[in-house]
DNA sequence: TCTGGGGTCCTAGGACCC
DNA sequence: TCTGGGGTCCTAGGACCC
């Protein structure tokens, strides 16, 4: 393995792309004055945490999902700026683009980075070192942006060499060195080990790669459960058959929002639900999907957070249904009056294509079931015109409120 | 110091069926 | 008469990632 000089690199067919510090970076574009400072993305004075940071904020302790209050302790002298997510998604599209001239294998794995298959890119384009810097030249000069690069021949260890690989640089590791390479690393370095897993296995003594390649199978399952243990046993080993997925149906969609001060108006949860409700609905019928399940997550001012579920007889992707399935769910938990929320949200699950479903046979037709057609109709519409005039024009909740006298203000 | 919002995957128990 | 085992679905919670 290495970054520069001789390097058989024919076998590390996979790479793993990653922006460096993506939010921070492409803050830094617009604000050339704060390059070589500390910088943190995230909503300052609140209950906001870190997003991204620039390496210059990172030198001083602050990491992504730390509190903004606690980085701003860390870091005083740090520039504090608000996120702009529909500008680094702008960005996500430009520099995958790039990945996608180079190979159609391209698996995004996020916001800002990707897997890249090019062992069919060697003829046309080079080496998978090549085409790794050819990649990097690219971003850099069609966005301003600098990314990371690692290679090998499985995507767990290319991913592990981006990392390391970490800021603006590129890391080969070829099939032969994949075990010198991840052996003696941390756990804590493996791609899906957290503090939990962590803490499980230094109860049976491995805190490095190679004393999880060399605890026996049984022993690991019983630390850690029986997919964990087999994949950890598997990824220690070197061991990663996974090819490029270049389309993966989505499972769930939601929204939660944190509120700034705990709440425990009735009328204040029901409203934030409903909005939550149009706003899941709204992405289920431009995705053409619609969800069987419906899941309300709270959490409280002790930070304990609970969900609760339930599954429709019906597959939908109606704002009312939503909304009134969890605000059922809501009423049902019959919380007492000095329990204040944190954090609400909603999740739709058990997702179809819509009319996908075959319906239940009925045995009659019910008013409610042409309703819910009107329904549809009616939100559909709602979707065309806020497209067409822009969502403060005409929204579902004020419909809602016309056709629904009883959903709260 | 006090913990976002978007997700995925796994576990475990109970219901229910064969 | 007192009890098997496998499979699937549903629900709740938790670990983990970016």
């Amino acid at each position: 393995m290495t970054t520069s000089g001789v390097v058989d690199d024919s076998t590390a067919t996979m790479l793993h792309i990653d922006m460096d510090a993506f939010f921070a970076s492409v803050e830094l574009l617009d604000h050339p004055e704060l390059r070589g400072q500390p910088v943190i993305i995230g909503h300052a004075g609140g209950r906001g945490v870190v997003t991204s940071a620039t390496y210059e904020a990172r030198k001083l302790g602050v990491h992504s999902a730390m509190p903004v209050s606690v980085a701003m302790r860390l870091a005083p002298k740090a520039h504090v700026l608000p996120p702009h997510h529909k500008l680094y998604q702008h960005y996500s599209a430009e520099v995958m683009r790039i990945f996608r001239d180079v190979t159609p294998l391209v698996e995004p794995l996020s916001i800002d980075e990707a897997f890249l298959d090019v062992s069919g890119a060697r003829r046309l384009l080079g080496s998978p070192s090549t085409i790794g810097a050819q990649v990097r030249a690219r971003v850099f000069a069609e966005t301003g942006l600098t990314c990371s690069v690692g290679a090998s021949s499985t995507k767990f260890v290319a991913k592990m060499a981006s990392q390391r690989a970490k800021p603006d640089g590129m890391l080969i590791v070829p099939e032969s060195e994949i075990l010198n390479f991840l052996h003696p690393l941390p756990i804590k370095a493996l791609w899906g080990v957290g503090a939990s897993t962590e803490a499980a296995l230094a109860r049976i003594g491995i805190k490095t790669v190679r004393e999880l390649a060399e605890m026996p199978l049984p022993a690991l399952i019983r630390a850690v459960g029986e997919a964990s243990g087999q994949k950890l046993h598997a990824l220690a080993l070197g061991i990663d058959p996974r090819g490029i997925v270049l389309e993966r149906q989505e499972k769930s969609i939601g929204h939660e929002n944190t509120f700034e001060f705990d709440v425990s108006d009735r009328r204040v949860l029901h409203r934030e639900l409903l909005k939550q409700a149009n706003q899941v609905a709204v992405r289920l019928r431009r995705a053409g999907l619609e969800g069987r399940t419906v899941a309300l997550k709270l959490r409280f001012s002790d930070f304990t957070t609970i969900t609760r579920s339930r599954t429709l007889a019906e597959p939908s992707d109606l704002g009312k249904q939503i909304y009134d399935e969890a605000k059922a769910i809501f009423d049902a938990l019959d919380l007492r009056d000095d329990q204040r929320v944190r954090l609400i949200g909603v999740r739709v699950e058990q997702l179809a294509e819509s009319g996908s479903v075959v319906h239940q046979p009925s045995l009659w037709v019910d008013e409610a079931e042409s309703q819910t057609d009107g329904w549809r109709d009616a939100e559909r519409t709602i979707d065309k015109l806020s497209a067409r005039f822009g969502s403060g024009a005409v929204g579902p909740a004020s419909l809602m409120r016309k056709k629904n006298p009883g959903a709260p203000e």
